[in-house]
DNA sequence: GTCGTAGGTGTACGGCGCACGCTTATATCG
DNA sequence: CGATATAAGCGTGCGCCGTACACCTACGAC
């Protein structure tokens, strides 16, 4: 009866990506959204009941395209590789959008499907009980970690460049790491890391 | 010749931390903590350039207390744990700080310390090379990651029980879960993820 | 006691999130 | 086909924010 709606959550998902991948985390507001979309910013309100919801749904539309389902002829420190590995890749794809990954990242639907998964995953592994919870904990947190870190220093490759500028006599450890550190490729960094994680889990009983 | 100075950075980050402690991270700005001082607003630019400063000072303040100091006689991974308990000690007596310590944190002079030591305590464990790159990130991720999920849960210790209470058929394993891990203290779930971690290393060869 | 200098302040501007009330377009019904 | 109810969309304004700028003021050195 009334006026039919012109807007959808994902379109305004998609507005608020594209300011987001252009003009940055710090261009980010109810406004500039608004202008993207071509609407006053006061029409967003009919979709959104605040800021806090407009960040939710850009971080579900980040998550969309992670697949939550796993090849099951493989081992489980390879599954649980495959899922984290995908989750750094969606966030790979939309740098911008870290901090609110991080601030919602147990809003989104996907991201506790996703999460169920992996439990299940540890399951099928022989991890149950304190153990299971555990492990689970742990592989987010480094993931978290990582890709902070790789947030942090892809706005800042300056950081790493300061470091191995130190004084020699005073720092002579993070000099060194630094010079070998400029040298290893995010990804290597990543994978390696990880399976350390995933090592140190090592063969439940 | 002219007027002196009546305030220090330390004291400018002792109001901060002071309005952070008693009202939140959403409540500090240069008003809020040059009103804690009893100056006026545009008196703090007199020490800080801008707000980032100002959380830098604040981050400096909250990595004071760290010891970057670590005993001898003790074994590698102890030295390590002991490290990252000591950071993880600082968050937790402010944390509200903690989004600040986290997008500061390689700023804070302590900190940069606090890596040096670290690598040297990997260096005398026989890393060396990229392998002594890696494991000293994989920590650090570690670390992050767990400051950011202690403080989030934290904040919002609903965020478990939520999932808890998810449908039983959809969503099994976390359900269980979810049971477990709130029996779990912050602490255990700390040590016991480092451990994975520094287990996962091995030893160096 | 004078004076230069840096400390401290008040005002103002453009941004923000968002409450509130008005206008407008449309699907339905007579 | 025209009236109407309803929700969509918009404009204005408020109280925050960071901070630029011009001004006054207290002090130590001479």
């Amino acid at each position: 009866m009334p006026r039919p709606r012109s807007l959808t959550t994902d379109t305004i998902a998609a507005a608020a990506i594209a300011v987001l991948d252009r003009d940055g985390y710090t261009a980010l507001s109810m406004r500039t959204v608004a202008r993207e979309l071509n609407m006053s910013t006061m029409a967003l309100y009919r979709y959104l009941a605040d800021r806090d919801d407009l960040e939710r749904l850009i971080v579900d539309y980040v998550w969309a395209p992670v697949d939550v389902k796993v090849p099951a002829n493989r081992s489980w420190d390879e599954q649980i590789a495959l899922l984290v590995g995908r989750v750094r890749t969606a966030a790979k794809a939309h740098p911008e959008a870290v901090p609110l990954l991080l601030r919602h990242r147990q809003a989104s639907a996907r991201s506790v499907a996703w999460i169920e998964t992996m439990l299940g995953v540890l399951a099928d592994a022989g991890f149950s009980g304190n153990a299971r919870v555990i492990a689970q904990r742990t592989i987010v947190n480094y993931l978290v970690g990582a890709i902070q870190s790789e947030h942090l220093s892809a706005l800042d490759g300056a950081g790493t460049a300061a470091l191995a500028a130190l004084p020699r006599d005073e720092f002579p450890q993070l000099r060194e790491t630094a010079r070998i550190a400029s040298r290893l490729t995010p990804d290597t960094e990543f994978r390696r890391g990880l399976a350390i994680v995933l090592n140190g889990l090592g063969v439940p009983d």
